[in-house]
DNA sequence: TTGTAAGCGTTATCAA
DNA sequence: TTGATAACGCTTACAA
């Protein structure tokens, strides 16, 4: 059933029945109700590949994860979607696994034309590569600060974020204060160690690298950076993580060992997921706006699939600190 | 750059180039040397949209998920994608948010041929309605049991799932125990309730309604239902749920309010994710083989795109009662 | 081993 | 307002 025979049925041409399927005006309302009538009757469902091939055009759009074992994702993937089937896109959703080879496979459906863009959180690969692309397709990053000359970006402050919340944990009196960060090397963690720095400095604090340790997005990482920085000579009072499961993780093994959170050690994740939330007792967390960075990173990929020449653009939103349980309370 | 301008380059025809591109043997060394140079310096890369249009295929799959907020998924997932690389295919995922409505827009790939198959996880649409389009296009359900001469479908026993769950409850001495069920009427949870009706009516324990309640995935409606089971008049002493989500809201609130678990009250949950290990205390689950069940989703829907009329296949897997700190232990 | 040409299902141009 | 037809980029009979 294509479009030919619903104009045999019709007893009109390919060309009109066209017409009434892309509802351009110039069609008789006599010879657009017969067609339409034909078309419900048949439950001809236009075929896209042909249209695509026709037009150029696929009207979806990838969304690159890492993983979506990360909670995170699916209020961004939500702000992208919204914003998308409000423009009349699809949605498209694959994983990377964090391994470039995957990632390469998919990015070929943005140069094989199967879809019209991309947007990409946290890439594996190399940012030459990803600019290189970004110049020849709409590729835009979601989350991380992106290097190059033609991937728009939108993130938050990650340098502001972490200083935020070492800050609050200088102010509510501790000095040994652990980083568990993110092990990718992407910007946004380079970002938050930067933060961390700039924080302990400012407060003339030390910096002491066996405080500076990295793991996976995995609460048994967490959970055993925690138990190595607490096994320290002198093992931190606080810790900062840079994911929420990292930090249920860590929260768990400083439970285990009978240490109260919130007085015996304070921990601060990052995301602000429902992890945090859920945790017994709730973790506090740096929380990211989600679903407003979808919808940008949406209205971002929009403006280089009209114009891949469009000007490159960095939208930063502000992060939030939010305290629960497991830190100290600030007392005035 | 298309496949014209690569024959214009290399001197060659397009069926050639195409030949080449297809790797098929009737090229001579030569040529396929010449053709690749070309190719390789170029960067060309075949338009998959005119390729699909001829060879009426995509190889590709889509994944319908109602929700990625649930880490059961990400394991699934994994299996499919594994096993539809294997075998050169590409896995495309899409979020329903249990919306019917979003989940027929996404199926109109099907029918629009941008995709070769479906594998869904908990529809939200009629049987009859998945029936019917099972026997056009490929369909299968992964996860849940389907109703329908057409749709080939693998999942766990979920009714002994549940009749194991409940036993191991009954057996460490509980008589009062609730079940906190999924809320959106689809075949597994029913299976559940069967499961548990089943145990209880075997050891002669009087099934009493308001233990029966029903919540979404969620882990505040966990907790919300928790709080409502344990201020009736005989509050139970174990709490069953659909989804480790839920337990951990349960047992957040059961801790809140001073219960110890796998004391005063034991919980166990379903899916065997990371989040009921995560937890703190750590916390029984029904762990479901996902890696396996997506591996085989990929199987039966690769059958159904070789042959829409192969065989309609049932695939049951077993599950795994886990269990940990929220759960007594059985005394021998 | 190579090339010509038809055809996949659309849309868009042009003429009527 | 309508219709005939070329074109999108590719694969594949069929012919050479």
């Amino acid at each position: 059933m294509n479009i030919k025979d619903i104009a045999t049925l019709a007893e009109t041409s390919v060309a009109t029945v066209s017409r009434v399927i892309n509802n351009d005006p110039r069609v008789s309302i006599e010879t657009r109700d017969r067609v339409l009538e034909i078309i419900q009757n048949t439950g001809y469902i236009p075929n896209n590949t042909g249209r695509n091939l026709r037009t150029q055009k696929t009207n979806k759009i990838l969304v690159l994860l890492p993983t979506i074992k990360n909670p995170y994702y699916a209020k961004v993937l939500e702000g992208v979607e919204h914003r998308a089937a409000y423009n009349d896109f699809d949605t498209i959703v694959s994983i990377t696994h964090r391994d470039p080879e995957i990632e390469r496979k998919y990015l070929k459906l943005l140069s094989s034309k199967q879809v019209d863009g991309v947007i990409s959180f946290t890439s594996a690969l190399p940012d030459k590569e990803l600019d290189e692309l970004a110049a020849k397709f709409p590729y835009v990053q979601c989350g991380s600060h992106a290097y190059g000359e033609n991937i728009s970006f939108t993130c938050i402050d990650n340098i502001k974020a972490a200083h935020e919340a070492i800050s609050y944990l200088i102010r509510v009196g501790h000095k040994n204060i652990a980083f568990i960060n993110g092990q990718f090397n992407r910007a946004y963690e380079i970002e938050r160690e930067k933060g961390y720095r700039l924080a302990l400095e400012e407060n003339s604090i030390p910096i002491r690298t066996e405080y500076l340790t990295f793991c996976d997005y995995n609460y048994s990482e967490g959970y055993d950076c925690c138990k190595t920085l607490l096994s320290l000579k002198k093992p931190p009072t606080a810790i900062f993580t840079s994911y929420d499961q990292t930090a249920a993780g860590a929260a768990k093994y400083a439970l285990e060992s009978g240490l109260k959170l919130g007085q015996d050690l304070d921990i601060i994740g990052f995301d602000g997921t429902f992890i945090a939330e859920m945790f017994h007792p709730s973790l506090s967390s740096v929380s990211q706006p989600g679903y407003e960075l979808g919808g940008i990173s949406f209205e971002l990929i929009n403006e280089k699939i009209k114009d891949i020449h469009s000007l490159t653009k960095q939208v930063i939103l502000p992060s939030k600190l939010i305290l629960r349980e497991s830190t100290r309370k600030l007392t005035t």
